[in-house]
DNA sequence: GTATAATGATACCATAATTGTATCATTTGT
DNA sequence: ACAAATGATACAATTATGGTATCATTATAC
């Protein structure tokens, strides 16, 4: 994980934690006391991938698009981070040319697949609750 | 997984399976085709690390210092990459103020425990024997 | 016994990713 | 109209990654 899916994550549970109410950064920032210029940049980017809806103007900020059961921490992961690869030396450039690698490379994907499942299980609303 | 760690590994794998016989990094460079100085640099370490055994002067070059079976990836990836943390966020600084997120880092230590499992039954002779 | 081909040690450099900052425009509630 | 918010976007600093270059040392082959 990556500051990025840190702070918007920590971000999200806090705005989830408001029900209802709208939340300016400038809130989020005194509470979570992460740089502010750098978070809204995190939370406009969830605004335009629909996970947070804007409010703009005085008294404006963000809210929580979807039910916090529906917001899953591989999204997050995904937007940004980009797609969920434990071993990316094969996508970057050619396949490896040496076969035995290959044989890693099914373990590795095995591997993969089981984080992904347990991920897929973790979304904002089980943070919460703590489930 | 880097490419240290990758190259290393692709190294470590050739040497294995020139049983006994003193490989030197121009040979291995001809075969894996990754860049020479670089290379290079990654076996030094490796030899330092007691992984392999080196032989310096003409007609030198490094050989393994252990069974094949010995060598496990995951600690090419601790030499190379750090111990294996799939969330370093908690570590870089102080720990996460907000008490739900420690909800996640239970979580992520689990499925961390299980993917280290899987890791340490990868070995060099493995990937060799495709087992 | 010298040339050659290898490693040891180490410092340096280039590029990309990460982690931010700054600014101006636009919107909207009071 | 003003203040306080987001939208859009360009820029900058820092760090990690990937890679070079160089000089010294060692040992084998001839």
């Amino acid at each position: 994980m990556t500051r990025d899916t840190d702070y918007a994550l920590r971000a999200l549970c806090f705005i989830a934690g408001c029900k209802g109410k709208i939340v300016s950064v400038s809130k989020l920032v005194r509470v979570l006391k992460v740089p502010q210029p750098f978070l809204r940049k995190l939370l406009q980017i969830l605004s335009k991938k629909g996970i947070l809806k804007s409010y703009k103007g005085n008294s404006g900020g963000f809210l929580l698009n979807n039910d916090p059961g529906n917001i899953f921490l591989v999204d997050l992961i995904k937007i940004f981070q980009g797609p969920f690869i434990l071993n990316e030396c094969f996508l970057k450039k050619h396949p490896c040319p040496n076969i035995k690698r290959c044989i890693l490379r099914k373990k590795i994907t095995r591997i993969e697949e089981y984080v992904l499942k347990k991920l897929k299980g973790i979304t904002v609303s089980c943070l919460l609750k703590g489930d």
